[in-house]
DNA sequence: AATATTAATCGTAATATTGCAATGTAATAA
DNA sequence: TTATTACATTGCAATATTACGATTAATATT
């Protein structure tokens, strides 16, 4: 049905799924980069340096924003993003619990 | 128009996004929880445990096999599936780097 | 005020994903 | 052999995502 069917899971399942999806797309992958390398996070930067048309860039910055990995902060006509300090710490705890689970003690059945 | 254009972007950002859209789905994040939690890997069981149809479960077990995340044993009519231990180390190098970026030299603009 | 600049939003087309019923296949059991 | 069991595959409907042209809204510049 192409409906995912999140009342299955537990919210922290589908909290992982959620951040794991924004990092799901490399134009989102390449943004966020940007934002950590340059100190330059306007909009008009990351139109012209990752080369998607700027609805496209918009729309994924709305997305990252929405889940508050993002902020974004009018300046004249220009809009400054930069990454939420607070809120990747916290998105990194819950994907590091899911990716460093405990392999040590599992034997290979396969 | 749908389609992520991959060619604009780094081999390292398309590898990462191939990773994380895995994980952009609360059933395949409670596939390879069941596969790290317990000992009994088999498909009949996550059908069982997770709640969704066979068929659906079978295709989310194809998308993590093909990612080489998981690994499929048969045995029997049945088919054991465990997490692939080397891939899962290289997968997490690469989401560990992109999560464990740098952020204290950086000041918020915004 | 008129115009330019920047970015968000809307509308739409193309493609991808999700989910499952039905069916196929391979191994074992009777 | 025939039935059963366990899983994969196929086909399809519903929904989601991606991308961009056109437009809009807000601020700057002249």
């Amino acid at each position: 049905m192409g409906l995912t069917k999140t009342e299955m899971f537990t919210d922290q399942q589908n909290e992982i799924a959620l951040f794991a999806k924004a990092f799901g797309h490399p134009a989102r992958v390449s943004i966020l980069q940007q934002l950590f390398k340059t100190d330059s996070c306007v909009c008009g930067d990351l139109v012209s340096e990752i080369g998607l048309a700027q609805p496209t860039i918009s729309q994924h910055l709305k997305e990252l924003k929405h889940l508050g990995l993002i902020k974004g902060n009018i300046a004249g006509t220009s809009v400054c993003y930069c990454i939420d300090k607070e809120n990747w710490a916290a998105m990194k705890n819950v994907m590091s619990q899911f990716l460093n689970q405990d392999l040590t003690q599992k034997q290979d059945c396969c």
